[in-house]
DNA sequence: GAGTAGGCCGATCATTTGCTCTATCCAAAT
DNA sequence: ATTTGGATAGAGCAAATGATCGGCCTACTC
């Protein structure tokens, strides 16, 4: 039986978060119950209960088939030899990135072991699957390294900060001015290190890159628009980690890949486990490549992307 | 050949409550408007989501420090030597099963691999455990064989029907009247063959029996209150697969043993995981002398039940 | 030391949800 | 063909939930 309730509010707030959605989803009580319980106002209970599925320390898990029901996944799984593959709903008006980033976390969160190291490359859907996961980090003391120059940026906003959750990124930016500079940096110890580190990770989580002027890339302005226009009169259809494909999934010559600072593709390939997450019409062609050049072995993405993906292999 | 309509109709149902909780707790949609995009009427939105909830399928994972966020779970598992522990928060009005057995088919589920074999024993937690994980057996393959007789009696209840689901029972009473006749059934094929298939699991599961006159094994009728009281003068503290065990977990000399057609305690301890779950202040005694017996590896419990055990312990 | 920004808390209220009761439908038995 | 039982769907309603708002406390700044 609960003690005296003082003394329970004063707790860990993760723990407050665990005990109201016990009894909430598993018991089945009323926020009402639970409030009194905790000695909490019930207001209180909806927010903790709130944080907890935002935060992505509340999961939820579907039971069925491969963990989801969809029959494309066991599709997509033969047609491309894959290891895994995920396929969540589509819902037209909803954001892609961040329900299948949810749907990654879920995948990465029950493949993972305690101690495990996670490889982590670039883009929306990777932000979002971290931030599902940092609650996760710290408790099972998984580390994460970064396959890529510019992580830093927007790891902070994750919730993922310093040390303490064993971060290991690459601290330069993604795309350096010249070859020369890209080069001392890769050779720098502490960097190299870092890229050792990352090409002997036992799983990765990529993003794909489409090859428009409103690719994630540009945004943040690590390519130019009219590079984007060049690249894909050279037959690029997207890219991972910074570095462009053709349809084969062949990794194209150009100037940009010596101005990198990354894992490279041979490298990645190496991990064992590497999973993308991306969908979109805007990717299909993105994704093909991808899957084709065999840079990753698991796939995270939606219905219709999933269709489409299947219908033009087949 | 044609398919079986119920199983078709089994597995569109499976696939709408895949959607709907999808769309309910992971896109933060309402009843409604996944009505809309489902095409059918609210009510029957709720009523999916309900079945999910219900039925296992849909589960909603705490993810902290293993699981579940109590710091009891490390201090059981470095107290008693064990593989892992859950403990569920106290809940004094609720009845204490549903809720631990929860628990530990979330446990189980998270730790069978595909194909694999599970052990199943005796005891109510046991039952609701088997009942959320019902929905995953068929469609990971998993198989499970019986510890000991009797079971068959109650496991239709469960929803595990029929041999589809790889169910391997042992067709024997628990109890038969007489030691000769328990010995001719133990050396039966068949029996024989369920027997040692068990003691090869990778994974069993287990309850704990109090020695009281309400306890399950009396309440079915295998033991008369007579008997119990008698066990109790001999020393018994708890019951696994119906064999009777002191406070150091040694098991018995009764003539009970002798009649009975179950897994010895000997072959249990073979089995590498095994999780007991049982909680309850009447059952403290029996969950002491059952890790002090190493019947088990894995406890899932409440937190009460938890408390009490470590200060006796300590 | 005062001001101010930001976050936490609780009250109110519209929305959402699920319970209950009734109607309907299908299937099987006679 | 009819009846009957059980399951399933729908309407209405009470309960539960969470969004919005204003107040309070804290902590930081000048």
């Amino acid at each position: 039986m609960y003690q005296d309730p003082a003394e329970l509010s004063d707790l860990d707030e993760t723990e407050q978060i665990t005990r109201a959605a016990w009894h909430y989803y598993n018991d089945g009580l009323t926020q009402n119950q639970i409030a009194d319980m905790l000695g909490v106002s019930r207001i209180k209970v909806s927010r903790l209960l709130e944080k907890g599925r935002q935060s992505g320390l509340i999961e939820l898990r579907i039971n069925s088939s491969y963990g989801g029901c969809l029959i494309q996944q066991k599709e997509l799984v033969e047609a491309f030899g894959l290891v895994d593959a995920r396929v969540v709903p589509t819902a037209p008006d909803l954001p892609a990135a961040p329900r299948i980033g949810r749907a990654a976390a879920s995948l990465l969160m029950q493949k993972l072991d305690p101690n495990d190291l996670l490889a982590i490359g670039w883009g929306e859907a990777t932000t979002t699957t971290l931030r599902y996961m940092a609650p996760v980090f710290p408790q099972s003391n998984i580390s994460i390294v970064s396959l890529t120059g510019g992580v830093s940026a927007y790891i902070g906003t994750t919730g993922l900060y310093g040390p303490q959750n064993n971060a290991h990124l690459i601290p330069t930016p993604l795309r350096v001015s010249s070859e020369d500079l890209a080069e001392m940096l890769r050779v720098e110890p502490y960097v190299r290190n870092v890229l050792d580190m990352a090409a002997t990770a036992r799983f990765g989580l990529i993003g794909v890159g489409a090859v428009t002027s409103a690719a994630t890339l540009v945004r943040y302005g690590y390519c130019s628009a009219a590079e984007i226009e060049l690249f894909k009169r050279r037959g690029a259809v997207g890219d991972v980690l910074g570095y462009f494909y053709d349809a084969d999934g062949e990794i194209l010559d150009l100037d940009l890949h010596r101005h990198v600072v990354a894992v490279r593709p041979d490298d990645l390939r190496k991990i064992p486990n590497v999973a993308a997450a991306a969908a979109g019409p805007h990717k299909i062609d993105a994704i093909l490549g991808m899957l084709r050049g065999k840079l990753a072995n698991i796939l995270v993405t939606d219905e219709d992307t999933a269709t489409e993906l299947l219908r033009r292999h087949g």
